[in-house]
DNA sequence: ATCCATGAAATACAGCGTACGGTAAGGATG
DNA sequence: CATCCTTACCGTACGCTGTATTTCATGGAT
């Protein structure tokens, strides 16, 4: 059996999936599939390309979500299969809206979304749709990439708090002693208890009812 | 005069803006500021604290943001005024939310925000502060993010229609041929007209309105 | 039996971050 | 005056990166 483009994006998915991005290389690759590295130039242009492949992949699982018949309910569902790749793979996120995704399955994506965005009450014609796909696109690429960047640090300065408090706590409680930053300080003392799938969701509500122009229920 | 942080820090900005991230390199910036690559580790651990570095000294422009009286002038002040770093910058997009943002100028600006936020109507505690908080960084982060990104892909195929038409025009208009993505061929055809800053505003005011609970009055 | 195309490998190059060791000047201390 | 120690500075070297180029082997067609 020959390599193939899909082979090759699954083995540096494997790798990224364990090392991140910067434990990706081209030689990586090609040991991981037994071959010499320039094999891989066989099958793509260059390592961005197969970055787009990676990213393609993972738009792949996405689009496996099954359209509602409501758009709200297919919104979510699209919605949060990306934060369940995101999640799964962290290296997606740190490609998020860094290049046009316009893969095959990225496209599928965008139109389930654009389909699904455009039976919305506040949405009456393209503008407005352009306008409620850019505004749900960007909610969701920041929401990712900080929830992956705030796991990875969480994760790095350890899980419990006394390895946090050494490292990142002494320039950080520094800088709040100092009362230069009151609201920070209560937000990091008083604020760390949120769920972050909690408040997620919360906020893609409250992002599709300014869409759709509904008033809070609370 | 000898060397310092900020010297270094804006070197490398100056070499950032020019040729972006991937043109900076240690010795680029050595050899800007006329040492050997080596006298850079004197002020610095590591690359990763030098772009910690760079970044917030882009905050401290961001920081010089006037406060209003008003909430919600001064959040657009913030606003407007990190976008015009963004655009100014276009690297800083490109970290934007890849690791948390913890120097003193981006505190001061994460403290005018929530301060700000504060005293919007649909917050009242400090867990609607950290959820509102983070929806507009997502919004904020995501909306640059992508705006840079068209601006290089728009900047890359060429000004006009014709070298887009011929790079990226022939996959993409062969993919939206397929009918397999019409609201997606919707959008690229009919859509394309919007202009970038204006509906950065309407989305922003959308998901403002969306955080205080307004209705939309259109 | 010879030629040629195709698949695979090896080699090479420029650039990267950075670890490490060494040097020259100047001010403090004996 | 002589010594020391700090500070600013430089050069070399290592392992790694993406990728261009060149070589090699192999198997089918003529």
């Amino acid at each position: 059996m020959p390599l193939s483009r899909a082979k090759i994006a699954a083995a540096a998915i494997r790798i990224a999936d364990a090392h991140g991005l910067d434990g990706l290389s081209v030689r990586k690759i090609a040991g991981e599939l037994g071959v010499g590295p320039m094999r891989l130039y066989d099958y793509v242009i260059n390592i961005s390309e197969l970055l787009d492949l990676m990213v393609d992949a993972v738009y792949a699982q996405i689009a496996e979500a099954a359209p509602h018949s409501e758009w709200r309910a297919t919104l979510l569902a699209i919605v949060h299969r990306t934060r369940d790749a995101a999640l799964a793979h962290e290296w997606f996120s740190d490609l998020l809206g860094g290049r046009p995704h316009l893969g095959p399955h990225a496209l599928a994506v965008g139109e389930s979304t654009a389909a699904a965005l455009s039976q919305a009450p506040g949405v009456r014609n393209i503008d407005d749709l352009q306008r409620a796909l850019g505004a749900l696109n960007a909610f969701l690429i920041g929401a990712l990439r900080t929830e992956v960047t705030e796991r990875r640090t969480a994760r790095s300065t350890g899980a419990d708090v006394t390895a946090w408090q050494a490292s990142r706590g002494p320039y950080l409680t520094r800088m709040l002693e100092t009362g230069r930053y009151p609201t920070v300080a209560r937000l990091v003392i008083d604020g760390a208890h949120l769920d972050a799938a909690e408040t997620f969701n919360h906020n893609l509500t409250t992002l599709l009812d300014g869409i759709t122009g509904r008033v809070k229920d609370s």
